[in-house]
RNA sequence: GCUGGUGUAGCUCAAUAGGUAGAGCAACUGACUUGUAAUCAGUAGGUUGUGGGUUCAAUUCCUAUCACCAGCUCCA
């Protein structure tokens, strides 16, 4: 065994220590400027101390507070400075558990105070008072009987639960900084004085442990930086992130409107209808050119055929059922059953495979009524499904040619995306071989396209393993949007075959797979992801015709027919407002163009042109201006 | 579904320690005939989410219900 161990910095680089060099003597023999960004480290991949002893070999790598695992680092620490705080303002508080979490922290309390946003400013206060005192985090283990007498003399029920139920040979450890100690298995930052900027969000209630049977505790979230710069930035994305809100554009823009006759069942707008519209001519288009048929299966159907497939077992609970002619019905939850019966009406040579048909499903799900959300959670929805029935031979190539049209479709929008392959879980059906071939043919896919992807072993679904497609918006969010799936299952079910080479029938592999997702989510995402601001091809309106006086009404006409009669969506403001007036109104309805029109361009036989972003872009020929919106539209601008 | 919060004009929000509500914007009418993000004046608009209760009196208090918002997945 080497004694020499290597080391990654946080600037890439790679340093060689001896073995059984503290992480903190690394620290400090490195550049100080770099010493001063370290928070923490990991070991093996592990998050670990920072003064934790080199004793094995191992990876270690050196966090600063902006990678991923610094943050969580850095905001675990904050969870205890926060219990902390609240101990000393609240006494008597049980603390349960606090974790950090993506965008910061929480810690679930149980207390009889309510709080009240006045409280977390005074929390916040003690915060930073005490983050000042620089606490060292001192670790402590403990044995099981040292640490349940130490937390059951200070009541700490929950602690005492979470030792009880922790597994034999666990490590007990406790954190102490100052007078607080909290049960905790760390790592932390050496001290807490790296954490200035404290905010703490909002106060939400939580089950012990998530089960709605126990105690209903009080959360506290916050986030904390190194920098109040820092702090405010992120308060900003916040706030830009809910100038987005797709609820609130959606009704500003006349795209949907939610009513409490159908709460979760959104009604589409005139304008909301010409962006569901052109993401749907999209679609056929760009299927067309892949080889897809369309179908369009029943959205009622028997309620025998939810039994065949296994959502009458797996999916009763978030199905709709009804009557007709005495007869059990149910609502589809999913298109893949219609889709099955659609294939079983043919009789298929393997020379018919791969057969690739899509759908455009209407489909209709139970959904928790506090799940509800805007577009994004809706109880009824379409989804841009297709199912392709192939040879087990044609998985991988088919895997190929979805997750290029899934680029092809993304990139039309400018998201930038990451994938995840789900492995088998552990209630699955099918043999060994058909799982391993599944999940090979899905990674070599990924593989020959270069496509980097996270394993998530043991998440797929039970019939078979999935591709997952997280999509990023303008302002760095990710939506899981396309997924696909291998299903071995279905067409045993339902008895689907076709005759190989050798003149037997054999059962097709299925792909189950969809790319916006859902219509309704997707257009929940896109305008979030454009502020509203669609681009000129899918803008519900892509010109204003704003005339300067009534004098000038019939040219504005005019105007408006000519693009009209190119296929332009147009609209015409002839109020007699002034023009700032109306040109206010185009731009808060975020008209990609407005063309002005008075005696100046009647008489020149002109228009003025201006753009949303742009402003005035002056006097030019109809035309002219025509061509460079067509032009856009057709690609995708 | 659970916990907490909210519900007042089309929208954003006031008001009342219980005495049946008010502003801005939008709408409508009129004047202005307007040059790149809000012209002026007037008019109309509400069973205060819905049902029940307490009270001489409820928008306000109680209760039920509906809807919306946040959280309920992140595990010392």
């Amino acid at each position: 065994m080497s004694q020499v161990l290597q080391i990654t910095l946080p600037d890439g680089s790679i340093k060689e220590v001896q073995k059984g060099t503290t992480i903190l003597d690394v620290a400090k023999g490195i550049s100080e400027g770099l010493a001063r960004v370290i928070v923490g480290a990991k070991w093996n991949g592990e998050l670990t101390d920072l003064n934790a002893a080199l004793e094995s070999d191992g990876k270690l790598e050196l966090l600063k507070i902006d990678d991923e695992d610094g943050k969580h680092f850095f905001w675990h620490t904050s969870a205890h400075l926060l219990a902390h705080a609240i101990q000393n303002l609240f006494p008597g508080t049980k603390f349960a558990i606090g974790p950090a979490i993506k965008d910061g922290f929480y810690y679930d309390v149980d207390t009889e105070h309510r709080f009240t946003p006045e409280d977390l400013v005074k929390l916040e206060a003690e915060m930073k008072k005490l983050a000042k005192q620089n606490f060292p985090m001192e670790k402590e283990i403990l044995s099981r009987d040292e640490a349940l007498a130490f937390f059951k003399e200070k009541n700490e029920d929950y602690k005492v639960e979470l030792i009880q139920d922790l597994p034999e040979d666990a490590e007990i450890s406790i954190y102490r900084q100052g007078d607080f100690v909290d049960l905790c298995k760390g790592p932390h930052l050496l001290g807490t004085k790296r954490i200035k900027a404290i905010k703490l969000m909002s106060i939400a209630g939580a089950y012990w442990r998530g089960d709605e049977n126990r105690a209903m505790l009080q959360r506290i979230y916050g986030i904390t930086f190194e920098k109040k710069k820092e702090l405010d930035a992120y308060i900003e994305r916040m706030e830009e992130a809910k100038k987005r809100d797709h609820r609130r554009l959606g009704k500003e823009l006349g795209l949907f409107v939610m009513h409490k006759e159908g709460p979760g069942f959104p009604f589409f707008l005139p304008k909301g209808m010409v962006v569901r519209n052109l993401l749907e001519d999209l679609w056929r288009r760009e299927h067309v050119l892949r080889g897809y048929g369309e179908i369009k299966t029943p959205i009622i159907l028997n309620e025998d055929l939810w039994h065949t497939s296994g959502h009458w077992d797996h999916y009763q609970e978030n199905m709709y059922f009804t009557k007709i002619d005495g007869e059990d019905y149910a609502i589809k939850p999913m298109n893949c059953p219609g889709s099955m019966l659609a294939y079983k009406s043919g009789r298929y040579s393997y020379r018919d495979l791969p057969l690739r048909m899509g759908e455009l499903g209407l489909v209709h799900r139970h959904e928790l009524a506090g799940a509800l959300h805007g577009l994004f959670r809706v109880r009824s929805f379409t989804q841009d499904d297709a199912h392709i029935f192939m040879t087990p031979e044609q998985i991988k190539d088919e895997i190929k040619g979805v997750m290029k049209f899934v680029d092809d479709i993304y990139a039309i929008f400018g998201f930038k995306y990451n994938v995840e392959v789900s492995t088998r879980p552990e209630k699955s059906m099918g043999t060994d071989e058909e799982w391993e071939h599944a999940t090979n043919s899905l990674i070599s896919a990924l593989e020959e396209l270069g496509l980097p992807f996270v394993i998530n072993e043991g998440d797929g679904a039970f019939y078979g393993p999935k591709i997952d497609i997280h999509l990023e918006d303008a302002i760095g969010r990710t939506w899981q949007c396309g997924t696909v799936q291998l299903d071995f299952q279905m067409p045993q079910r339902f008895e689907l075959s076709y005759i190989g080479a050798d003149n037997q029938k054999h059962a097709p592999v299925i792909i189950h797979r969809v790319i916006f997702g859902s219509i309704e989510r997707f257009i929940g995402i896109l305008i979030e992801h454009y502020a509203g601001k669609f681009p000129v091809w899918l803008a519900p309106v892509q010109v204003s015709v704003l005339p300067i006086s009534d004098k000038y009404n019939a040219y504005a006409e005019k105007v408006k027919e000519e693009l009209q009669a190119k296929g332009i969506r147009v609209d015409l403001d002839q109020r007699t407002e002034k023009i700032g007036y109306k040109i206010r109104e185009a731009q808060l309805q975020k008209t990609p163009y407005m063309i002005i029109v008075g005696e100046k361009e009647v008489e020149a036989k002109q228009i003025s042109v201006r753009n949303r972003d742009e402003g005035d872009m002056g006097a030019m020929d109809l035309d002219g201006f025509v061509s460079r919106v067509l032009e856009e539209v057709k690609s995708y601008k």
